[in-house]
RNA sequence: GGGGAAGUGGCGAAACCGGCAGACGCAUCGGACUUAAAAUCCGAAGGGUGAACAACCCGUGCGGGUUCAAGUCCCGCCUUCCCCA
């Protein structure tokens, strides 16, 4: 047997008897093997969308992290899940199959199998026996069957919406299509028209969604952004009835208190009663302007820095404070794009001297201006949002802002022109596109207009074959020209009903993913009960901050509903959030701002340079994309490097959570450090398998000499460790593994066999598969991942003797050893011996000691 | 526009509660081994002034502040990256 490091046989050798051992395999309730008396750990990765082009480095970051964590949680006896399955179904699977002109089931299929042999040959410990596929219907049968529970509650209902529309392609666009409002896909001006779309009641359970963020141990920028989102807000309803109608137009504002000061109200372009209250004379401008603002993304239309634009729609309405005949009791009504439809009534009452888009737009088409807070006196912008004493307001003339709120408030309801209300940024959910490649919603429409659901016992309502499946130029589902699977009958009366031709969106198989893993091949029910009680919730879940926003709200909001159904023990489904950094790359431009591919580049001292003609280029950090092409493809590394060298880099670049820069010249780090591990261990130059001194532990009950000291320094290293595990920094752990290899290597002779072992057992979920060979070799019995993790033992942390920095003045100018237990008193005058001629002759006003680490004498 | 994150050597980074800035690596340079090279091992290295492994000064994006002591805390800016139904 060759006796050098060989990953590739070592790699192939180990991951081959992992798979024939089954070791992986978490064991749930009731199934042979499982012992109620072992915790659990649930470790989820966010699962991948399947693409073509395959894995690369960035994504594999997050996987190798949860990783470490599992297969320390195996070595510390819990009994783990750790599963991995297919985000399959979507837009982009679709898009790449009109592409290629194949199906998108065969080219999902391919593409899964392809990212299943990278993610095995990376090591990591997933239970395959797990896998699943959204786009399965063994997996989405039970997605519409949780719809189904969504509709009979009442969350799902059908709603105009505006959507994405491109003439130009004859399409349908989700929002990730379009973008500055033309289509990504060949630059195609859009616009937003309303359709017909299913909707998810996701703002019943804003509030839930809000205040149950308090409890979780997730990182507080993303519970942050998942606040910011809801965006809770406080404040009033007031209703202004129309001067020639019967109608009124309702408002929503956090500002109540500056009622006196609204001079015209302003409707979104979308507002129903726009068409209704514009008399003849008003109608040309007023529709030219709907149309105008169609066009623009939400992005456009509420930008600050742009101009407000908007027109008069030729009607008034009446102010419900002043008095008849009060010439301030009759306000305009005009139409505004800054003023979105979704949120609040799509109305607002403006304020123009207490904000500043309504003091914009008074200004630019000459409506009057009224403050009715009073500013500070060194206030010298235009409109004051801030809080003040209330001014030209009446009855309310002299309160402070809070006040004014609460007596309008109580005035609002005397008078039943309003009342208080909260609402909320977050807006219902528009769930179906008109696509193909997505879950079939489980509903029938009858010929008189209703809808029913299809019963359980009639699913799954399979997805059908389709050959072309593109969408169609009439905006229409590519489902309804599925003729024969259209047609059904009223699973109660049997009268003739055609089923829904729009699909989930891509969102769908990912908000119940997670329990779907706890019981995978339940063919009754979505997941056990007693699965699910055992499992849940998920211990740890590694993902991008990238979905810290929709996916994790529309996830939460899916776990409610099956909480409040007594179908999960949990209120969330995520106890513990990690997010992995980025992996960016460098990417090069010429002087034209072409990009270069990052190996047709020389690095030179100056710079860097284009292989062919030497023109100078720029280096620019960016995220890895084929487009950039800057993509870096973990086979190749695997290939040249081994898969352990890929996991140490990949988790020695820099803490799990920051984005940090790819650069394949610094693997060799790695690679080192494990070359020299394996020196460690074996001696290249011998046909033994292990270095003789290794074989059996010729130490005595003692501890002496270098032997101690390494002693020492492997405590101090396995404490390190432990502490990066916790925090999910790996690369400290690597950092202090490496420290004990450079300490070993300058004792030669001197590390025991127990010391090789623990240091082996803490390397082994970052290695796995050169620390399974050693441990191998060592002669124990078992594999490595399932051997008990090294404990510290602290008697070994604390030395006799401290080295403290002396400082005077703060600036540091000597050093000097004392014994750990030394006085304050002892510590000064080592300090002002040891401080010379900077504390001579000077008097020593004050001493500061910190025990361990300095003493600061300060001297005049 | 709104929201979030981050700026430390030539590069990736470390520094736990405010306590010796730059651990551990990469690249670089020097030495040992070698006929030679690779590999390996040993060593140097933030910047400046200096003959100096002497000594001092300056240094964590920029400008202020708090403190015996600030990469870390506070105030104001600049730049880059990520997300937006």
């Amino acid at each position: 047997m060759s006796n050098h490091y060989d990953h590739r046989a070592i790699e192939t050798r180990w991951q081959a008897a992992w798979r024939e051992q089954d070791l992986f395999r978490a064991r749930n309730p009731g199934t042979p093997g499982f012992d109620p008396k072992v915790k659990k750990y649930y470790a989820l990765d966010m699962f991948p969308y399947p693409s073509g082009s395959g894995l690369h480095v960035g994504h594999a970051v997050g996987y190798i992290g949860s990783d470490v964590v599992t297969r320390q949680k195996r070595m510390q006896g819990y009994n783990v899940l750790h599963p991995m399955g297919w985000d399959a179904f979507g837009l982009p699977a679709e898009q790449y199959a009109i592409q290629t002109g194949r199906h998108p089931r065969q080219t999902t299929a391919e593409n899964t199998a392809n990212f299943k042999r990278q993610l095995e040959r990376i090591g990591l410990s997933f239970d395959w026996s797990r896998e699943i596929d959204t786009s399965d219907v063994r997996t989405y049968r039970w997605t519409q069957w949780i719809f189904a529970r969504l509709f009979d509650l009442g969350l799902a209902y059908q709603a105009e919406a505006a959507v994405w529309w491109c003439e130009e392609l004859k399409t349908v666009l989700a929002n990730e299509e379009v973008i500055n409002g033309r289509s990504e896909r060949g630059n195609h001006l859009c616009v937003r028209r309303p359709l017909k779309q299913w909707m998810l009641r996701i703002t019943a359970y804003a509030e839930r969604l809000l205040d149950d963020l308090d409890d979780l141990d997730w990182p507080e920028p993303i519970k942050l952004q998942q606040r910011e989102w809801i965006g809770r807000s406080e404040g009033a309803e007031i209703h202004f009835p129309l001067e020639n109608s019967a109608h009124k137009i309702t408002v929503f504002t956090t500002r109540p208190d500056t009622l006196f000061g609204a001079t015209f109200l302003v409707l979104a372009p979308e507002h129903p009663l726009v068409a209704e209250l514009c008399p003849p004379s008003h109608t040309a401008a007023v529709q030219t302007y709907v149309q105008e603002s169609a066009r623009k993304s939400e992005l456009e239309r509420t930008d600050l820095a742009k101009a407000k634009t908007g027109v008069f729609t030729g009607a008034y309405a009446v102010h419900p404070a002043f008095e008849a005949g009060d010439p301030r009791r009759k306000i305009p009504i005009w139409i505004a794009d800054y003023v979105l439809a979704q949120y609040g009534f799509g109305a607002v009452m403006a304020v123009p001297g207490q904000d500043q888009r309504d003091y914009d737009f008074a200004r630019t088409y000459g409506l009057p201006i009224v403050r009715t807070v009073e500013p500070p006196g060194d206030f010298s912008g235009e409109a004051y949002a801030g809080a003040g004493r209330m001014i030209h307001s009446a009855w309310l003339d002299g309160l402070d802002t809070e006040a004014a709120k609460r007596k309008t408030i109580d005035w609002l309801i005397a008078t039943q022109a309003g009342c208080a209300r909260v609402t909320y940024k977050l807006r219902d959910w528009l769930f179906s596109r008109q696509r193909y490649w997505g879950e079939p919603f489980p509903l029938l429409h009858l010929e008189d207009g209703s809808v029913v659901r299809v019963p359980d016992s009639d699913l799954p309502v399979t997805l059908p074959d389709m050959q072309d499946f593109r969408p169609a130029p009439d905006g229409s589902s590519p489902l309804a020209r599925a003729k024969d699977w259209l047609q059904a009958r009223d699973p109660k009366r049997g009268r003739p009903a055609r089923r829904d031709t729009d699909t989930m969106p891509g969102w769908a198989g990912s908000c119940w993913y997670w329990l779907r893993f706890m019981d995978p091949s339940n063919e009754r029910e979505p997941f056990s009960a007693e699965a699910e009680r055992y499992w849940g919730p998920v211990d740890l879940y590694v993902g991008g901050a990238a979905h810290a926003v929709m996916h994790l709200l529309y996830a939460r909001f899916w776990h409610k509903v099956l909480f409040d159904l007594g179908l999960v023990h949990t209120k969330e489904p995520f106890a513990r959030l990690f997010n992995q950094g980025l992996i960016t790359a460098h990417a090069y431009q010429d002087a034209s701002g072409r990009l270069v591919p990052s190996d047709e580049v020389v690095a030179h001292a100056q710079g860097f340079q284009r292989r062919s003609d030497g023109a100078p280029l720029e280096q620019i950090v960016t995220k890895m994309a084929k487009s950039l092409k800057n993509v870096v493809n973990p086979d190749q590394i695997i290939d040249e490097h081994g898969a352990d060298t890929l996991r140490v880099y990949e988790m020695f670049m820099g803490p799990l959570a920051d984005s940090k820069p790819w650069n394949t010249r610094d693997l060799a780090g790695s690679q080192r450090f494990l070359e020299r591990v394996w020196r460690m261990f074996v001696d290249e130059a011998s046909p033994n398998p292990l270095r003789p001194g290794l074989r059996v532990d010729q130490q005595s009950a003692t501890l002496e000499g270098p032997s101690l000291e390494l002693e020492k320094a492997l405590q101090r290293a396995l404490q390190r460790v432990d502490d990066s595990f916790k925090a999910l920094n790996f690369n400290t752990a690597i950092a202090a593994l490496m420290g004990f290899v450079n300490e070993v290597t300058k004792r030669e002779g001197a590390l025991t066999r127990s010391q090789a072992e623990r240091f082996l057992l803490a390397l082994a979920p970052i290695a796995p598969h050169v620390c399974e060979e050693l441990w191998q070799r060592l002669g124990n019995q078992g594999s490595i991942c399932l051997a008990p993790w090294p404990k510290v033992d602290a008697r070994y942390l604390i030395d006799d003797e401290v080295e403290l920095a002396v400082q005077v003045n703060g600036r540091v100018r000597a050093r000097v050893k004392v014994a750990r237990e030394a006085t304050g008193v002892e510590v000064e005058q080592a300090a002002l011996q040891a401080a010379g001629t900077w504390a001579e002759g000077k008097i020593v006003v004050r001493t500061v000691v910190v025990p361990g680490k300095l003493v600061n004498l300060i001297v005049q």
